[in-house]
DNA sequence: TTATAATTTCAGGAAATACTGAAAATACAG
DNA sequence: CTGTATTTTCAGTATTTCCTGAAATTATAA
């Protein structure tokens, strides 16, 4: 059975599932798997959160669809079995993938057929100038953090650890002319 | 009434809003808000999308807690009247600061508690040290997002514009001590 | 193949969430 | 104050989402 340690971890991570779009059992699934020291079978999931053998299975299904776990086979075992992925940075980045295609992508498109539109009256026009920024706003951080996922998890550690020194930096930047388009 | 390119983006946001933990009510009234070029009442907003007053009046509620929209008066006018903020920065910060204290300090909270108790087992054991690299993880990254909050828009905008070629600067970075602890 | 183990699908019931209208509370003009 | 306009609360209902067990499908060992 859980131990109480892993078991307060699970029911937390049940909560938040639902913050996150995906539902309780989802959520504590994925809890269970990733404090696990080895992958577990539907059964074994099932046994320990107590859902039914059909309700694992269709979490399992929404998490892979999330890439957040994976299947793997046991030698001389023929039920599937699943784990996490070991590497936290690496779920992480994961994550924000999988939010942007699935929330950011849909919102932007929406925002460029939207301001290709000709305004109709000023009430659309004022519509439009809002989105046009919500829409830079976005492109702008999603853009940056593509590029940032590419840099390796040392590099991250340490722009993370430099926080808002980072200011400096860019000061710095701009009298050597780094920022890649030359300063005017 | 709405026009159609409103329309779209509202009932859009309806959606998405239950991505992001609030309900399709919630989602779009503060669309309409944000797209309204003057400040609106919960009359208009219950009009213009077809709830009644007292759902308009739970979904106000909600936004106001998440500080999303501000309340404020017309001149002559007893009726309350709702905005949002005009800077998308200042709310794209908002909704960070919103999220972190709703979900991710309670997480922390909970992996630094789960982290204080002896580990009765090797299961314990690896459980834990998987909490320990969330903890981590969690803290790097929110500690850092602290940090670039107070950073001005400006800064910020030429930040992400930066890029993945903030690589070069952390180097040079190195070289030059520049990151707070001398390096070795 | 065939038999059986394992997984998935899905209709229907259970649980959770959202929404409404009526009534209560509050705010404010006169 | 008093009366009225405005907002909020909340119990009940509608809607949505979740979860299960049985049946169907798929995979694999013999």
């Amino acid at each position: 059975m859980m131990s109480p340690l892993t078991e307060r971890f699970v029911l937390h991570f049940g909560e938040m599932g639902s913050r996150w779009g995906v539902n309780r059992t989802v959520g504590q699934i994925y809890a269970l798997l990733f404090l696990s020291a080895e992958p577990l079978n539907a059964d074994e999931i099932g046994e320990a959160l107590g859902f039914s053998r059909s309700n694992v299975s269709m979490g399992l299904k929404e998490l892979q669809a999330w890439r957040l776990v994976r299947l793997l086979h046991q030698p001389g075992d023929r039920r599937e079995y699943f784990e996490t992925p070991k590497d936290v940075w690496e779920i992480f980045r994961t994550l924000t993938e999988e939010k942007r295609r699935r929330e950011v992508e849909p919102t932007l498109s929406l925002l460029r057929d939207a301001l290709l539109e000709p305004a109709q009256d000023d009430t659309e026009r004022h519509a439009q100038a809002r989105m046009r920024e919500m829409h830079d706003l976005i492109e702008m951080t999603t853009g940056w953090f593509d590029e940032v996922h590419r840099l390796s998890p040392e590099t991250l550690q340490k722009l993370m650890q430099l926080g808002a020194r980072v200011t400096k930096l860019l000061e710095m930047a701009e009298r050597l002319r780094i920022g890649g388009k030359e300063v005017k």
